[in-house]
DNA sequence: GCCGTTTTCGGCCCGACTGTTTTCAGTCG
């Protein structure tokens, strides 16, 4: 069972609310219970149809928008979305937390909102949900995602006008009979209009190095304003996310600074959507969007930490801050109108009785109880990567020759990489079968006589096939020391087959690492639908190695499951997957990811010196 | 809908900017 580090203060909190005496004092449990029926069962959450933490967020979150259309309280509306969140941060699945009461533990989630959850698992509908859907025109949802409107603009189109769809606005808005509807004046009308035109062109997120290529020139523009002392990019990209929906620039400089005169001359920017004193909001040409601030230095550690988010971290840290009496806004750390911090982040958080969280932590995962615990872990780092267990040459799809791409890794400081080119296999390049392997095998002993203070690992990339047997044969697999299985093809079997071919893969006695273990592709391909806790039991017991690979289009494992692999105590090897010289540096990026994923460089196979390396490689060997 | 040193009811983070108003609601982050 994974242990839910991050969600420990709920048990807390149940247990200094036993202590408490009350008017009813009945144990918490039997008052729950009578509560909701539901929670008084504890059969398990299994045996449905199979549904997804994501289906259930889905549905969460239709459900906050649905009643916020319909106007309802805006606590309950926030105690949907918050569960949505949860839900999509969950390191495991929730079919698989056993019963109802072990739902209810979640912070956030309650007697009925545990009771939704079961409902959806059990039965893969959720009647609150079906019937909001009845009482709300299914176009209301997508009209909430034009800029400038929200619930009550939605509601007073729809009980005004009639307008319950995209197509509807469009003709009111050319027969001119949005005129006289209140809060709904000239200026909103053209900004729908132009929504409405670019239509087509849907929000998206961009991925983080797409991100940090536009950054790096709009801070150098930044930088050079007159009055301005820092630059730095906040939000999703501070916090190291695999996408970014935006760039959130925190400015420090003087109250004069002209901050949106400067974006408006910079050359990369289309339009201006909003622009204040200290705040001013512009569309790159791309289309990403750019939101500035421009605070004091004596501000800058609050709102530095106010604008990384995320905004469940802030509401969790402005809560602490209420709880003592003190007010926390991007402007400082205040006790009555005293501001006693703000111009660290460090400052703030001492204030508040905690260490500094690192910015990949605060997604409100239990960063606070850690930090309040000092039980924050200690994260790895660029520097503590020894070596790169996945690498191609030109003998398969790489670039470069072995020469070049050792050349490369020495370069990036490594001590050491395998070499894993890819095996034969529908739509591989160049795949190695085992003959043209031994060669390289042979190749890569002759170079490692030569080598002084480098050590090439021979290894492959093999291909596992629909049925779960592996591309080439164990009497060459036996020769390898590193032998990484991938999945590249049949993404779409139906999840119990895709879990059990890659269990089956394994199996294969040579096996030490399963590469890119989910096959997704951001913002390209989903993840194919695998029982990802049964593969990470499978790779503790076996044991093997889970990689995160580093592509930045892969980032696969993704944060939670790093999280899951450490709780488990199976090893993730961060492997920069390069085809050229250059992808090593891709192995920031994965990282930043296994940051995210709490990972420490205990956690991690190739933050070890060659010598552990090698023995924990050959603990994966089931055979010699 | 959740939660509790605010405690079983009555709260629930905080501020900037915009547009449409004449003091503020709505939206956004």
């Amino acid at each position: 069972m994974v242990r839910l580090t991050g969600h420990a203060p709920r048990q807390l909190k149940r247990a200094a609310s036993r202590t408490r005496p009350t008017a009813r004092s009945s144990p918490p449990a039997a008052s729950r219970a009578r509560r909701s029926p539901a929670t008084s069962g504890s059969a398990s959450l299994k045996g449905g149809p199979h549904v997804g933490n994501e289906e259930v967020a889905s549905a969460f979150d239709e459900m906050a928008e649905l009643l916020a259309i319909k106007g309802e309280n805006r606590f309950r509306i926030g105690a949907y979305q918050r569960a949505a969140q949860l839900v999509r941060s969950l390191p495991k699945a929730l079919s698989d937390f056993g019963s109802v009461e072990a739902l209810d533990e979640l912070p956030g989630i309650g007697p009925d909102l545990a009771s939704k959850i079961d409902e959806l698992l059990r039965s893969g509908r959720m009647r609150a949900l079906n019937q909001l859907r009845s009482k709300v025109p299914r176009g209301l949802r997508e009209l909430l995602r034009l800029p400038g409107l929200g619930p009550a603009r939605v509601r007073a189109l729809h009980s005004g006008l009639g307008v319950d769809t995209v197509a509807d606005l469009r003709q009111a808005l050319d027969a001119g009979r949005l005129q006289g509807l209140r809060g709904f004046g000239s200026v909103l009308q053209s900004g729908l209009r132009a929504a409405l035109e670019a239509g087509a062109r849907q929000q998206q997120r961009w991925l983080w190095t797409t991100a940090s290529q536009h950054a790096a020139p709009l801070c150098a523009h930044l930088e050079a304003v007159a009055g301005v002392a820092a630059v730095v990019v906040a939000g999703s990209y501070r916090r190291g996310c695999e996408t970014v929906g935006d760039l959130d620039i925190l400015v420090t400089g003087s109250g004069k600074t002209n901050i949106g005169g400067a974006l408006r001359e910079y050359q990369g920017v289309r339009e201006v959507t909003a622009s204040g004193p200290t705040r001013c909001t512009v569309a790159l040409r791309n289309g990403m969007q750019v939101d500035s601030r421009l605070v004091a230095p004596i501000s800058a550690g609050a709102a530095l930490l106010y604008f990384t988010g995320s905004k469940q971290h802030n509401l969790r840290m402005r809560q602490r801050a209420q709880a003592r009496q003190l007010k926390l806004n991007e402007y400082g750390l205040f006790r009555g109108r005293k501001r006693i911090a703000g111009k660290t982040e460090a400052d703030v958080f001492e204030a508040l009785g905690i260490p500094w969280i690192p910015p990949e932590l605060r997604e409100d995962r239990g960063e606070i109880e850690a930090a309040e615990r000092g039980e924050l872990p200690e994260l790895i780092e660029l520097k503590d990567i020894q070596g790169d267990l996945h690498a191609h040459t030109d003998a398969s799809d790489g670039h470069e020759d072995l020469n070049q791409l050792v050349a490369a890794a020495r370069a990036h400081g490594l001590r050491f990489m395998a070499v894993t080119d890819h095996s034969r296999y529908l739509g591989i390049v160049r795949g190695l079968d085992a003959d043209r392997l031994a060669r390289q095998i042979d190749e890569i002993d002759a170079l490692n006589a030569k080598l002084r203070d480098f050590v090439v690992l021979k290894g492959t990339e093999v291909d596992i096939l629909e049925d779960g047997g592996l591309a080439l044969p164990d009497s060459i697999l036996r020769r390898l020391e590193v032998v990484v299985a991938a999945v590249h093809g049949h993404f779409a079997l139906p999840r119990q087959k895709q879990t059990a071919r890659i269990l089956r893969a394994l199996d294969g006695p040579f096996v030490s690492i399963l590469a890119h273990p989910t096959g997704r592709l951001l913002n390209e391909r989903a993840a194919y639908d695998v029982d990802f806790q049964k593969i990470v039991e499978t790779a503790r017991s076996r044991p093997c190695f889970l990689e995160l690979n580093s592509q930045p289009t892969r980032l696969d494992l993704n944060d939670a499951m790093c999280r899951v692999a450490k709780e488990q105590g199976v090893l993730v090897s961060i492997a920069s997957d390069a085809h050229s010289g250059l992808d090593f540096a891709d192995l920031a990026a994965g990282i930043r990811q296994a940051r995210r994923g709490w990972l420490t460089a205990r956690d991690v196979l190739n933050a070890r010196p060659l010598s552990e390396v090698r023995a924990q490689l050959q603990r994966t060997r089931l055979a010699t």
